[in-house]
DNA sequence: TTCGATGTTCGGTGACTATCGAACATCAAC
DNA sequence: GTTGATGTTCGATAGTCACCGAACATCGAA
């Protein structure tokens, strides 16, 4: 449950492991669940991975800071920092996110129906 | 000299292999300098790396779909697919080169002055 | 034809990555 | 407390990647 390791702040993002981070399916996938800016459960997301693969892909996705993570309890929840991204990188999530949803990439990564 | 694995037509463009693709600071560096969308000459990049480094991540490069390559006699020469890119990508080219000069990634990269 | 320039390819190395199952830590609930 | 749910971490494995020097292939020029 300790992840240590905070987000980095804004001006600390650096392009070259935002694209790494976003150059995999299934990371792309957890980050088009969470493109409506909703905050969501760890727990909702459906992939076909381990549960400790996704753990790994999320705190990829953490320590690249686009998404933000923040516990209760024992449950995580997550949000994307599109503002922040959008602050250092204008467009570039946008533009992300469009391609990816016209090639439908990502789309093994699903949100259970009503999970948080 | 030959490279026979042909360019990827556009439709086949795949958006995380583009990314991973953007992901590397030199081939950024590489990507910044035909910005400009003229064709130039594979020598007349200058980068901190061996030759055969640099001809990997122009093969990288290549099979992303990111550039064309055209040999003319034992020269080879460079092209950005800007267009085919933002077809398949809308905006995604830009919003990264932008961020890359911005944060002044793949500076490191530089052209010769007058070669080609 | 011999040389030099230009890139590509090969073999190897060390680092990183995606993946898994198992073990662990934390908290809620009973 | 004991149990169950929730995520994280660990150790291992197989694959990929950036990197280098060396060898190679191709072509132009002397």
């Amino acid at each position: 449950m300790r992840h240590k390791d905070t987000d980095p702040p804004v001006e600390q993002l650096h392009l070259p492991d935002v694209m790494a981070a976003l150059s995999d399916p299934t990371r792309l996938g957890l980050v088009r669940a969470l493109a409506d800016g909703e905050e969501r459960n760890f727990g909702a997301f459906c992939a076909p991975v381990a549960k400790s693969t996704l753990s790994h892909h999320l705190r990829t996705l953490r320590a690249a800071g686009i998404v933000h993570s923040r516990t209760e309890g024992t449950r995580c929840y997550l949000r994307l920092r599109r503002t922040d991204l959008d602050t250092r990188f204008p467009h570039l999530l946008d533009a992300v996110l469009t391609a990816a949803t016209q090639d439908a990439i990502g789309t093994h990564v699903t949100l259970q129906p009503h999970n948080d």
